[in-house]
DNA sequence: CGAGAGCGCTTGCAAAAGTAAACACTTCTT
DNA sequence: AAGAAGTGTTTACTTTTGCAAGCGCTCTCG
């Protein structure tokens, strides 16, 4: 929210995952209704839970990721439900190199466009 | 519940996590109320959730993968929470769908990049 | 200037989650 | 036999989830 020049952080109790959740969202350009519709749930429960108000179920979560299309346990891990150690994040960049069916050229390519649009997020 | 010589398969709805993890409880010799007392929840609301008639939270749902000493991965599988391919294959697509700081789009054009790199390798 | 459509957010309520305190039953002890 | 302590379950209740409907705001279009 913003009041005059400043950005005020809203008091809702640990936001972690809320704040996880909109930001994907907004990653991909899309507003509190488009993405509620597309998990099938309203949109007033999904600002609230990205405001840190709600607590979402399982089933809601499972929607969730599939709505912003990731995998459910990297948003688990986010929502600090399961161990981030369990079904760890791999890296990409390494997971590019040690692929066994790319050439040399390809993992190049591959790397490039990985790092440029992990730069791009940033300026976002 | 057995009538006479029959056993009866209760009402309770959907009762498939609830009947594996009272399988998983029965199998660590605990009673309800152990179970339920090293996951903080109640003893009742662990036997309803048992016989399919509540719907676990997916905190309870972590506090009983560690009541049960088992990966959350493994009892959300069992929810139909998460896919339970997820978290094995360490591979580049698996590595791109778990990366958080990406949006779905740019999985979506790594992913599509990475494959038609494998594509094009096959044809050779 | 309205009118309309989009945005995020608030409110009030129904439905579900989750608990405390019982119940009925078995088993073991005195 | 009576009591204590264990088992799973039921009931009545409070708290939280999740939604429909609306609010206030901004932006665009005729």
């Amino acid at each position: 929210m913003t009041i005059g020049a400043v950005t005020v952080k809203r008091p809702g109790p640990d936001t972690g995952l809320g704040e996880f959740i909109r930001r994907q969202r907004e990653l991909g350009h899309l507003s509190v209704r488009q993405l509620a519709d597309a998990c099938g749930i309203s949109n007033a429960y999904l600002s609230q839970i990205e405001r840190g108000y709600r607590n979402p179920s399982s089933f809601v979560l499972k929607a969730l990721a599939d709505g912003l299309e990731m995998s459910a346990e990297t948003l688990y891990a986010q929502a600090g439900i399961i161990d981030p150690s369990e079904g760890e994040a791999a890296d990409v960049i390494e997971a590019i190199r040690h692929d066994p069916y790319l050439s040399a050229r390809q993992r190049e390519v591959l790397v490039e466009m990985y790092e440029s649009f992990r730069k791009l997020n940033d300026t976002d």
